[in-house]
DNA sequence: ATCGTTAGGTGACAATGTCACTGACGTGGC
DNA sequence: GCCACGTCAGTGACATTGTCACCTAACGAT
């Protein structure tokens, strides 16, 4: 028995009959990792369905030349299907998942996993969802990336990471990495951000100024 | 009783047993449609599962400054998850299927999906697997969009389109919206393409003279 | 305090994207 | 034939973004 039910978390999981429920419990491996680790990448690809108790990963993909771009972030609650697409692909890819909190995982063994989605339809929509989700993300990083401004995605993730905060703590090579871009171009953008005095900068900490003046750059198409 | 049993065509279904396979061939819809049509778009979704019968579609996703870019291409014996996504996640998205040829596609309305998908495992794993592939097509088109070179990009596209050929019959526009970037670019690319003798241009022609040259460009890195 | 590491700044240049305009080519009407 | 029109491609100037080399500033560990 788990020291918690974890199936009372996720919508594909919560509605199904307590036996049912019970059964997963079982077959489940729960892990823990801490906050920095990697979750998953190239060489770690886990054999089942990966759920997301408890905590935030942040998925990203990395090219030969060391450049990186932040795909999309799993919550608590989420599954990840991207690893299971790879483990069904078979094909070479260079995404990797880093924990961003310290979190805790549920892998579903493939067997159970397939049981699963047979019997249950509330689970089947369940995965089918986060499959579409992440589609549908890919399809916006696609779009800001062929088309968007640089300044542009920046004011906009800086709202987004910042959300709620006077302050964002990240440095410049982090922004970089959320972007695809390089740390020369944030920084040229920040220090444009600033003189504009949108922002407040020091080393590592970025604190809003402007929120709305950001907010506007960030719409302007 | 449709005019063929499209079920062979797809893995999902050739496995099936033949009772099912005839459900089958009764509850879904045949459309015919000509080369250009929009098969669907951001106006125009579906409402089952699809499947190519025959023909190509080519995916693409436009900006709303009127720039475009291929996502991937759906194959005969394929089936387009993204527009079952799209119903799932019932957000807004701005990609679009175009018929390259002339098309037959077949349309599984929902409740026949839904009902496939909880009773046969061959279908789920065909339906998980055309998922999949498409989660890993964008990958790579993120990873071309933000860390590839032009050139390299553009070498390798016309090796593909003109795969087994001679010549690809594109204007510059077309290959720009394959590639999401603006015309000219296209064209000062093909233009040292030409100087290098890796290629002759006509209107709305391109002749490879060095596929050789071409495809190590295209490789590298 | 000193050293080493990491964060950030800068200028020159290369690659790509944008804009405005031009001519070249092809098709259909006359 | 010849002309008018629309599509396709070429061009130069400029803006934005990416790359490179190198520098300085800030911080932590000892």
């Amino acid at each position: 028995m788990t020291p918690f039910d974890w199936t009372e978390r996720f919508k594909g999981t919560a509605a199904l009959p307590l036996d049912v429920r019970d059964r997963l419990n079982k077959a489940a491996r729960v892990i823990h990792m801490k906050k920095g680790d990697q979750v998953f990448g190239p060489l770690n690809i886990p054999d089942g369905l990966f759920f997301l108790y408890d905590g935030r990963i942040r998925v990203s993909q990395s090219s030969e030349g060391g450049r990186e771009i932040v795909l999309y972030r799993i919550d608590a609650g989420e599954s990840c299907v991207l690893t299971t697409a790879c483990m069904l692909a078979e094909e070479a890819y260079n995404a990797e998942g880093i924990a961003e909190t310290d979190v805790t995982i549920v892998v579903l063994p493939k067997p159970a996993f397939d049981r699963l989605s047979a019997e249950e339809s509330a689970f089947r929509d369940f995965v089918f969802a986060a499959y579409s989700r992440r589609l549908i993300d890919l399809l916006r990083v696609v779009d800001d990336v062929a088309f968007g401004r640089i300044d542009v995605r920046l004011a906009e993730r800086l709202l987004i990471l910042g959300d709620g905060l006077k302050e964002v703590r990240a440095t410049h090579q982090d922004l970089a990495a959320e972007l695809g871009t390089a740390r020369e171009v944030i920084s040229r953008v920040l220090n444009d951000f600033q003189k504009r005095e949108l922002i407040e900068q020091s080393r590592g900490l970025i604190t809003f100024k402007n929120k709305t003046a950001l907010a506007k750059i960030a719409a302007s198409v």
